[in-house]
DNA sequence: GCAAGGTC
């Protein structure tokens, strides 16, 4: 008969329902957890190698279990001067809607021996492992803690998590802990200052808060960074040579290697030179195979910049609408940084499930079929979720107009993902007319594959190349010198801007779509759709007054880090890392960080009147001629 | 009335 309790518990629900669902092997009791109308008790027997035959409870949690907040007599914003949100007392509370959830875990902590953590194995979920080992203990003091290890929830590796626990590692906990507390202190306290002291300018700010955080300046930054260089723009001239030749009635445009100067007087002596020189050669002829590679395994920032892409939707609304499809169980878990698919997973059952799809069936047929790839593997794999792929048919009918559009973008990209690459050959031609070279450029598309799928993707052939022969010469048809403008840089469009912020560290797949949504609402940007977009109507993002006001405002401050730039989030990231790998603590990090901040804080105090300026400026005289 | 990070 089973002998110990054990209590496992996972950062949500659905990795709770997977593990459970493995371990018992089918022989599992469902309790609902009053007050909580997602998180489940499943209860059965399981003989863990280290603790024996076991009765087992696993539950979860649903992200983290508690917040940090400032004690309440500061509440009040005006309790304080803000700065002393540097240092004033904090408390860890547990949400109002997590109180169920968190007795929960202490209740059945009461029996049990062992406290066994599911939680995702990274930085977050170590640390939401902390917060569950301290409700634990509050129910059980003397409960032995242990973590699962496991990056997916497939049978035989949860199996082999089950059979060996480690510890939590505590350095991970302890450098969200020491982001959680940055975060608020200075959020909340540039957030204040800024409000109190540049709301009375104008009644135009009146109920407008002016927040600060370290996310959402530099996605600000951002768009104010290109509204300058489309705003600073001077078009200039150039000049170019244009070699056009017909041949079998086609007509090829060979382009100039040098593609244009900025110098009238020289490109003038080098198109005589051409011209004196009447004849063309043949420098050049080339064939050779070309392919366009199949796109890699979808992951959430590449569903967000494609989504807002191609979807007539923006990144905030395609993660939403992917949240629903995982929930409503059509699609894996929406937020992953993992482009790579496990050798063992079982990609041609998931290709199978789509082949009674009216739209796309048929080709996921031809996979079937014999069509079938192993996908391209990226780079990244954060060792907790697959990439995002569908795991079930949906009828139609049985989703909204967005739900079907994110459905259905998720699962063209995952029957591309196990296609062929498309092929194709591609000719190049060279020529010279002394002095000058240029060439001609063709492409034949022999088979489409993977792009009969994955509609979002273009790759046409080219109007056909005739025949030229190696070392022949021909008289142009026509050499002309014409000459252009260069074109201004358009506004940052939101795949540019989400490529942007991911690339410098700013927030976490999960968080881009949020950050950018607080910037427009805090009425910081605006965005409209981009013009000549056709079909896909890019939202393109420029700053109002008051974004370019705060931007420009701190610049004139003269900090010696800017705080629109990434750079200071980049070196939180760095700090905690150097937290995780024990070069130091959490306190010096904590210290270290809100002394730098400190600085900014009392500079920025001082040199208010250049903020004020800059506000009154933008925003106070805006339409005043 | 502040932040950013989990998840529903």
């Amino acid at each position: 008969m089973p002998g110990q309790k054990i209590l496992c518990v996972a950062e949500k629900p659905a990795i709770a329902k997977a593990v459970a669902g493995h371990l018992a092997g089918g022989r599992l009791t469902t309790h609902n957890v009053l007050g909580s109308q997602y998180v489940k008790n499943y209860e059965f027997t399981y003989n863990f190698p280290l603790w024996g035959n076991c009765e087992v409870t696993m539950t979860s949690v649903l992200g983290h279990l508690t917040g940090l907040d400032f004690d309440s007599r500061y509440k009040n914003w005006r309790s304080c001067p803000p700065s002393q949100l540097f240092e004033a007392h904090t408390n860890v509370t547990i949400d109002q809607d997590k109180k169920a959830i968190a007795e929960n875990i202490a209740q059945q902590a009461r029996w049990s021996k062992v406290l066994f953590i599911w939680t995702d194995c990274d930085r977050e979920g170590e640390h939401i492992g902390s917060e569950v080992r301290d409700q634990a203990i509050k129910g059980n003091s003397r409960i032995q803690v242990k973590r699962a290890r496991f990056s997916n929830t497939e049978k035989n590796h949860v199996i082999q998590a089950a059979r060996s626990p480690i510890d939590l590692d505590e350095r991970q906990a302890n450098a969200v802990a020491a982001r959680i507390e940055l975060d608020l202190r200075i959020g909340a306290a540039f957030t204040r200052f800024q409000t109190l002291s540049l709301q009375p300018l104008s009644a135009k700010l009146e109920n407008q808060i002016l927040s600060y955080g370290s996310c959402q300046f530099p996605t600000l930054g951002f768009v104010v960074d290109r509204y300058y260089r489309v705003r600073n723009f001077k078009p200039e001239t150039f000049w170019l040579i244009k070699v056009v030749h017909k041949r079998d009635n086609i007509k090829v445009n060979f382009n100039w290697k040098r593609v244009h100067l900025f110098d009238r007087a020289a490109v003038t002596i080098l198109f005589e030179q051409c011209l004196d020189s009447k004849l063309a050669k043949v420098t050049k002829v080339q064939k050779k195979p070309k392919s366009k590679w199949r796109p890699l395994p979808l992951t959430t920032v590449e569903l967000q910049m494609q989504g807002s892409r191609y979807l007539r939707m923006n990144s905030h609304e395609v993660m939403a609408v992917a949240e629903k499809l995982y929930q409503k169980g059509f699609i894996s878990y929406p937020r992953t940084e993992t482009d790579q698919f496990a050798r063992d997973m079982d990609l041609k059952a998931l290709v199978r499930k789509q082949i009674q799809h009216q739209t796309w069936g048929q080709y996921a047929q031809s996979l079937i079929d014999g069509g079938f790839q192993q996908p391209r593997a990226g780079r990244n794999n954060d060792q907790a979720h697959p990439p995002i792929h569908p795991v079930n048919h949906v009828g139609p009918g049985a989703l909204d107009a967005n739900e079907k559009k994110v459905y259905e973008f998720v699962t063209r990209r995952f029957l591309a993902c196990c296609s062929e690459d498309a092929k194709g050959e591609a000719t190049d031609i060279e020529i010279e007319l002394v002095p000058e070279v240029f060439h001609a450029h063709g492409l034949v598309v022999l088979e489409r594959n993977y792009l009969d799928v994955y509609v979002y993707d273009k790759w046409e052939s080219s109007q056909q190349l005739p025949q030229f022969k190696l070392g022949e010469t021909f008289e142009p048809t026509e050499a002309n010198m014409t000459d252009g403008k260069t074109t201004a840089p358009s506004y940052l469009t939101e795949p540019e801007l989400i490529g942007l912020m991911d690339a410098n560290g700013i927030g976490t797949d999960a968080t881009m779509a949020e950050h950018i949504q607080k910037i427009k609402d805090r009425n910081y940007v605006q965005t409209r759709p981009k013009a000549g977009g056709g079909r896909n109507q890019v939202q393109e993002f420029i700053p109002t007054v008051l974004g370019v006001a705060l931007i420009e405002g701190y610049d004139d401050v003269g900090l010696d880090v800017s705080v629109s730039k990434p750079f200071l989030r980049k070196e939180m990231e760095l700090k905690m890392k150097a937290i995780c790998e024990g070069r130091k603590s959490r306190r010096e990090v904590v210290e270290e960080s809100l002394e730098q901040y400190r600085e900014v804080f009392v500079k920025t105090q001082r040199e208010l009147d250049a903020l004020k300026r800059s506000v009154t400026k933008y925003v106070v005289n805006e339409g005043r001629g």
